[in-house]
RNA sequence: CGCGGGAUGGAGCAGCCAGGUAGCUCGUCAGGCUCAUAACCUGAAGGUCGUAGGUUCAAAUCCUACUCCCGCAACCA
């Protein structure tokens, strides 16, 4: 079983195009571990609990989970539109999840794992926490942005991170690529080296925060973030589930030698994931073989390398993109324009040039030209026609060659690459288009069995094109395998994809352009 | 000496881990083709691969120093 999560979304707000491209990218990869034959458990979810969602409602006058309702709305409908599909959904305020959470925290502290301790601090009344030396202003005093700030004792429920962290140190230096890119992980060990011997304060006393799971044997506090976002990974893959809730087998889901992947983005990596999460699944009783591999993705900034932010005006939002642009648009661009693991920028005349030279140009254009040939050279018969020249045994050798490099990166979680790689073999087909001349060749009726090898090696890379591209843009393969006259082409594996896919004789649909191009009219 | 990333023809990037003629897309210029979505194909111009050293027969790639840009620095998230 390939399980394979996002992080859950904090439901404080809209989903911008962060959160759809970490999305859309698991849901490639969970598509294209299916396309390679893999049972796949696809998990993604929503963070509903904490102090700002208890904020915002609050200003709004709405209870929080009246207010939750209403934020995971949008993210689902987005999810929805962006063809985003998951096998489990998490919603942190799930009895299930909830259950699940007291049930670890109570284990926990039987086994001496979490113990309470007074801390002492600055606070900020208006901003509802504890201040750093780091929020000293240059004089090293609190600026006015913190309001009135107060010097105050709080107990509270700690974790013994620190228990665990030699632990950690080793396990990672032991284990190549359980964190990806290569890079983040000499980050982690670096912060590591600085930041051992801390233990991690979880809990928060209810006149703070009320919007949170209660404490098993603390009716006074409440979890705060980490005993519950994070545990989202193992409650909704029936970790410690009732009998009948309807989650799934968690022995399945992550066996003892099992790796499930986090994919996640590059700033929750330290401490939430790379730290933290590690540690409490070793102290759960979790082995070194079931340790998650991390997935970590760069964001997506906007034109010139500048964060997206509101007060930049510089936000994109997805749903928006995917009505003006398409959801193929959207999900192409995401994928192609960006290397996993690290930044881009975002430009949406990159997202339309990609859209029409790669996909309604090139692709397109090929599977347009390719069946009209055959409808009007050959009536819309496909055969295998005569016997086969060099130029065409290269062009299925380029066919298999490209397979086998968008194999290795999809492998690699190289969306990007292995869509390349694809692109590679459309160039070849055109490029054998006009070295071969079929409407030539139709010419003379001697050349009949000729016309028709050459027009049934485009179709039968569009056939294998529209497979592979599959992962990435599912509604165009369901269009190309409806103009091909195929409607088995959606169901096939990897494995499937020999040269005959297209039977002699098979009568292929007509053609219709699957990616009309994008038109930008000119303000005058 | 806090940590990590980046610096490659006009633009955006790949290549670096496992050194061996500098590659891709867009743009520009010239040509060809007409089956096709003003699509396709061919050719050309354009780069001392941030700077300075070093290792090597050979460095964009390895090592050292430096410059500039970005991000992050754990009871707060």
């Amino acid at each position: 079983m390939f399980y394979i999560t996002t992080a859950i979304d904090y439901t404080n707000g809209s989903p911008h195009i962060g959160h759809a491209y970490e999305k859309v990218l698991t849901d490639v990869i969970s598509r294209y571990r299916r396309l390679r034959g893999d049972d796949v458990f696809f998990l993604s979810g929503v963070d509903q609990h904490g102090q700002k969602v208890q904020q915002v409602a609050e200003k709004e006058g709405v209870h929080p989970a009246t207010f939750v309702k209403r934020t995971t709305k949008k993210f689902t409908n987005l999810w929805e539109k962006l063809d985003v599909k998951y096998d489990g959904w998490a919603e942190t305020v799930d009895d299930r999840h909830k259950a699940c959470v007291r049930a670890i925290l109570t284990e926990l502290k039987d086994q001496g794992q979490l113990y309470k301790k007074t801390h002492s601090g600055f606070y900020s009344v208006r901003q509802e926490q504890f201040l750093q030396d780091r929020d000293r202003d240059e004089a090293g005093n609190f600026g006015p942005e913190w309001g009135e700030v107060v010097e105050i004792e709080e107990e509270n429920w700690y974790f013994k991170l620190s228990d665990h962290t030699d632990w950690l140190k080793a396990f990672l230096e032991s284990h190549a690529d359980i964190i990806i890119p290569g890079f983040r992980k000499s980050e982690l060990l670096n912060a590591l080296e600085r930041n051992s011997g801390i233990d991690l304060c979880i809990s928060r006393p209810k006149e703070r925060l009320r919007w949170g799971i209660e404490f098993p044997f603390d009716e006074n506090y409440v979890t705060y973030v980490w005993f519950d976002a994070l545990i989202n990974y193992i409650s909704f893959a029936g970790y410690k589930a009732a009998e009948g809730s309807g989650l799934p087998d968690f022995a399945k889901l992550w066996p003892s030698d099992g790796r499930p992947v986090h994919v996640i983005g590059k700033d929750i990596l330290i401490p939430a994931h790379g730290v933290y999460w590690y540690c409490m699944l070793h102290a759960m009783g979790f082995t070194d073989a079931q340790m998650p591999r991390l997935l970590v993705h760069g964001f997506w900034n906007g034109l010139g390398g500048d964060k997206m932010s509101k007060s930049l005006g510089n936000i994109v939002d997805p749903s928006e993109l995917a009505d003006k642009f398409s959801v193929e648009a959207v999900r192409y661009y995401l994928m192609r324009d960006i290397v996993t693991g690290r930044d881009s920028n975002f430009d949406v005349e990159r997202l339309v040039m990609l859209f029409n030279t790669e996909l309604a140009n090139e692709l397109g254009n090929l599977c347009n030209r390719a069946l009209n040939m055959s409808q009007r050279f050959t009536g819309g018969i496909l055969r295998h026609g005569g016997p086969l020249t060099e130029d065409d045994t290269a062009l299925q050798k380029s066919l298999a060659d490209s397979i086998a490099s968008y194999q290795s990166a999809m492998d690699e979680f190289d969306i990007s690459k292995g869509l390349e790689a694809l692109n590679r073999h459309v160039v070849q087909c055109n490029q054998y288009a006009e070295r071969m001349k079929p409407w030539e060749l139709n010419k003379d009726p001697e050349q009949k069995d000729r016309v028709a090898t050459v027009l049934y090696h485009f179709a039968e890379s569009v056939a294998h094109i529209a497979v592979l591209i599959s992962p990435v843009l599912p509604q165009i393969t369901a269009k190309l395998a409806e103009q091909l006259n195929l409607p088995s082409l959606t169901t096939l594996k990897l494995t499937d994809l020999n040269w005959g896919l297209l039977p002699d004789g098979h009568p292929i649909g007509k053609p219709k352009p699957v990616f009309p191009r994008i038109v930008i009219e000119e303000p005058a």
